[in-house]
DNA sequence: TTTTGATTTTACTAAACAGTTTAGTAGTGT
DNA sequence: ACACTACTAAACTGTTTAGTAAAATCAAAA
């Protein structure tokens, strides 16, 4: 009855709730936003039932709760080497840099493709989260691409924010098809093969000798 | 008691059987498969549920048959243009009638995005159904693209796989980015732009003149 | 007309589901 | 000893679901 603390959500970012993150991303991941179950979810995440709707309103809510600190995790984590020794380092270097680095941290099942998948598939119940996702993962890497290819000049790029769009938008694409589609087993491409194509491309043409 | 036709699972490929794949697969594609419900679907194909299942042994059933019918029917539909008149013009008036074409055929909700949304958001569930769809709609796509770039040696192109990959992966993702995850909201980018961009890196510089 | 078969309507089953309630436990401070 | 908070296990509620069964309707062919 008494009006205090009686209904308090409970911490919000505590440790318990973010173990129940962890476990609710594995049962998302592997069963869909509507094929996971709640009890699956308490179940993997090693907690009771109510306790998960103690720190989460329903199941939609955990679900957007969890899309959203997975990407605030992820944030412009993607393109995070050209801001330091690289910049100096001849563009063709750099951007293989670049592109390895992506292409690493994407190895299959790494759970930022599987947060794709997710934020693809269920882009149409969920489309406040497609565009967290976009504001918050996609623009900011797009943005430091962007400044990146704009700053070299030698590149004579005429539109450096629609190459930083091919550069990307080729590897992810590159990645959703491989890993995701599975076309390894179909048409393989070595991703050597596909870095430096793209490379070559970008880069004025007879730019090492 | 006759052999002949009495228990034959009734014709797979009849009017009816269409009719019921168009319905299936807009509720597919507006709820997901796990969120799709089959009296939902019987309603939409304005069919009766126990007609449902003579024509698809189960949910799992229909869902396959549904991509993997769609599929066969979007087969290399992308890239038809460059094998009639278009093979003699230059390279890059060619490859802006491709991506025109491209972009103009997935316009927003267009059922081809709404399959892609499907096959990569199920892709976990359905493995096959992602190789099916990488080996009837990717794999002649990225043929035809690399076959039309080999043909073309004013392009000089040391990997023309690789940039057909590139060519069509970058226009790929900006659907995906811009109309599937509501990009256009956030970071607007019009087609044309793209289009010209991919061209110009394509394309040796100075081809015009 | 009678038969045949496909289809519809209606109703059902068994299971799973989201979300809640209950009863009880462990720890922590007063 | 008491109260408070966080938790668990288990049962429970009401709903939704996939899939089936049975009887009635409709069509066309014999």
């Amino acid at each position: 009855m008494t009006l205090s603390a009686q209904s308090q959500p409970t911490d919000p970012s505590s440790d318990k709730a973010k173990a129940i993150l962890v476990g609710a991303f594995q049962v998302f991941a592997t069963h869909g936003y509507a094929a996971a179950s709640m009890d699956r979810i308490a179940s993997t995440a090693g907690v009771s039932k109510p306790t998960l709707y103690r720190y989460f309103q329903d199941k939609e809510g955990l679900f957007v709760a969890l899309i959203q600190n997975f990407t605030q995790d992820n944030r412009s984590l993607i393109f995070e080497l050209n801001s330091n020794t690289e910049e100096q380092a001849p563009p063709d270097q750099a951007l293989r840099k670049m592109a390895t680095a992506l292409l690493r941290k994407f190895t299959k099942n790494h759970p930022l493709l599987t947060l794709m998948r997710l934020v693809i598939g269920e882009s149409e119940r969920f489309p406040e989260l497609a565009r967290t996702f976009i504001q918050e993962v996609q623009k900011p890497s797009l943005a430091e691409m962007t400044q990146y290819l704009a700053s070299q000049p030698q590149l004579q790029l005429s539109d450096p924010e629609v190459a930083a769009r091919i550069f990307s938008g080729a590897l992810v694409h590159y990645l959703i098809t491989q890993r995701v589609l599975h076309g390894e087993d179909i048409i393989p491409l070595e991703s050597d093969r596909m870095i430096e194509g793209l490379i070559q491309l970008i880069t004025p043409v007879d730019q090492s000798s």
